[in-house]
DNA sequence: CTAGGGTTAG
């Protein structure tokens, strides 16, 4: 069952802990085999020193298993073991990264309930496991603001457990703050880092300057650039990499070429990760010569185009409809030995239905199936919509009633597909009689959804029928995204001063904040 | 032994 090697206790040696030469964490790749890993480690005795313990657990983040880290850890400290800055930095490191991940929903309401109880309680001896349930279950219910308060609370009790925060703790926590806009709270604990005379360093600046950029501020990324320059730090590859990817999502390719261009100069040597953001800026630009002088470029600047270069390029063919372009790279990669993954199918079966090849799309399903990969039942969902927009009403229903004998059921996406097409061609009736069977089985309805379906009740005029529908939305705790609220807006624009789109609109602000 | 980047989805 497990494969890592184990090697005999007594086989020391020359200045290596032996804790080191004991356990070997690389071939650790699911949570059976952490599992197992953790239980051997704790029936060692002596038990392994904490340094061995944060090897596995920077292995389990590694494979983004955060809630079984968040386990083992929890369980290490009820062990006694003693915790140190290492193993603290990773645990909190999981907190903000998993609210990332999929979670049980139903772990959300009572991770609140829970939470109201120890505030109303003030028990505050929580284990550090269900700690971490609950802030993840809030991050991903939304409910930041309290995940942040709770983050804080174990920021803040670290010194009275001898535990030291360093420049790691601070940015980890920043990294969290800022992808989540709280911005506010990431200058606070700026200043106070620098009280404490802890400085921030490349890898603090750059995680900045890259949610700034990622939050379309890209001017004020380029501003925090030119401080960090300021205060003698040196940019990397990846500072400068998450600026020139800013530039790229403004669709200013030129100015993150400009910065491309600058890199070895400063000596800055660029890697497939930087061509792969100037590709893909190129690509969303549509200028594809661009993209694949870029893309030819690689191999004579002695790098390899890894799996995410291809797929960027195939996108970028399909969409500018030069499929033989696309197939041709498709095979090639293929013939030099580069596995195709799960998105590059994804890229593959979306551009041959976009551009007409819907048979080719089947024929690529059957040849996935041959090669016995896994059929992801995503593959059928896009088929699906791509059967839909080629107006394909009756292969598309028939691929879908088909799912069952092939072993596949039916998810959310593929409901949702099902709910676009009906919202779109104004069976709104229908729409939610599927939205009624989703309820019904297990497979619960998402925002995307609720989104599809009031655009269509929207389409259809029915204003007051939308509000009603926004109500039930908001009540489950989906919100309008940002393609409904456009369509919200360009409606008032059309139907001036309306009233009821007015109230949607305020009901919409209101309850988001 | 701990912190930062790219492709993608109804």
């Amino acid at each position: 069952m497990s494969h890592f090697r184990c090697l005999s206790t007594n086989l020391v040696s020359n200045g290596t802990s032996p804790d080191k030469l004991r356990f070997e964490f690389g071939n650790i790749n699911g949570v059976d085999d952490a599992f197992s890993m953790y239980k051997l480690m704790i029936e060692t005795k002596p038990l392994p020193s904490i340094r061995v313990f944060n090897s596995l657990l920077s292995r389990i983040v590694k494979i983004k298993q955060y809630t079984v880290a968040l386990s083992i850890f929890n369980d290490l400290s009820n062990l006694g073991v003693s915790i140190d800055n290492y193993a603290m930095n990773i645990v909190i490191n999981c907190y903000c990264s998993s609210h990332r991940v999929d979670f049980g929903l139903s772990v959300i309401a009572e991770a609140q309930e829970l939470f109201r109880k120890i505030v109303r309680e003030r028990l505050c001896e929580v284990g550090n496991f269900m700690f971490g349930v609950i802030v993840d279950g809030l991050c991903k219910a939304g409910n930041t603001a309290m995940a942040i308060q709770l983050l804080r609370k174990l920021f803040y009790d670290m010194p009275r457990k001898g535990i030291n925060r360093d420049v790691v703790t601070y940015t980890v926590l920043i990294n969290g703050l800022s992808t989540l806009s709280r911005w506010k709270e990431v200058e606070v604990l700026w200043k106070e880092m620098i009280r404490c005379n802890i400085y921030p360093n490349v890898i603090t600046f750059s995680t900045v300057i890259d949610a700034l950029c990622k939050e379309g501020r890209v001017d004020k990324a380029h501003d925090v650039l030119n401080v960090m320059i300021q205060k003698n730090h040196v940019p990397d590859v990846l500072t400068y990499s998450a600026l020139m990817d800013g530039y790229c999502l403004q669709g200013r390719v030129d100015e993150a070429r400009k910065i491309f261009d600058s890199m070895p100069g400063m000596g800055i040597i660029l890697n497939t990760i930087s061509y792969n953001i100037l590709i893909n800026g190129y690509f969303k630009q549509m200028k594809i010569d661009d993209a694949m002088h870029l893309f030819r470029m690689m191999p004579h600047k002695g790098l390899e185009p890894d799996v995410a270069t291809y797929n960027t390029v195939l996108q970028g063919l399909f969409r500018v409809r030069k499929c033989s372009a696309a197939l041709q790279i498709f095979d090639e990669k293929q013939a030099a030995g580069h596995k195709p993954d799960f998105h590059t199918y994804c890229i593959m079966l979306d551009g041959l239905c976009g551009n007409g090849l819907v048979e080719r799309a089947f024929s690529l399903l059957d040849e996935i199936e041959k090669k016995g990969l896994h059929l992801h039942i995503q593959y059928y969902a896009i088929v699906m919509d791509g059967l839909f927009k080629a107006q394909k009403l009756d292969t598309a229903r028939a691929l879908f009633a088909d799912l069952p004998s092939k072993g596949l059921e039916p998810n959310v996406i593929t409901y949702n597909t099902l709910i676009n097409e009906c919202s779109e061609k104004g069976l709104l009736e229908e729409a939610k009689d599927i939205l009624l069977e989703t309820e019904q089985r297990s497979c619960f309805p998402n925002g995307v959804t609720y989104n599809i379906i009031l655009r269509g009740i929207l389409k259809s005029g029915e204003f007051d029928e939308a509000t009603k529908f926004l109500d039930i939305m908001i009540g489950r705790g989906f919100y309008p995204d940002p393609s409904t609220y456009e369509l919200l807006l360009s409606l008032l624009q059309m139907n001036e001063h309306n009233r009821t789109l007015l109230n949607m609109i305020t009901k919409f602000s209101s309850s988001s904040k």
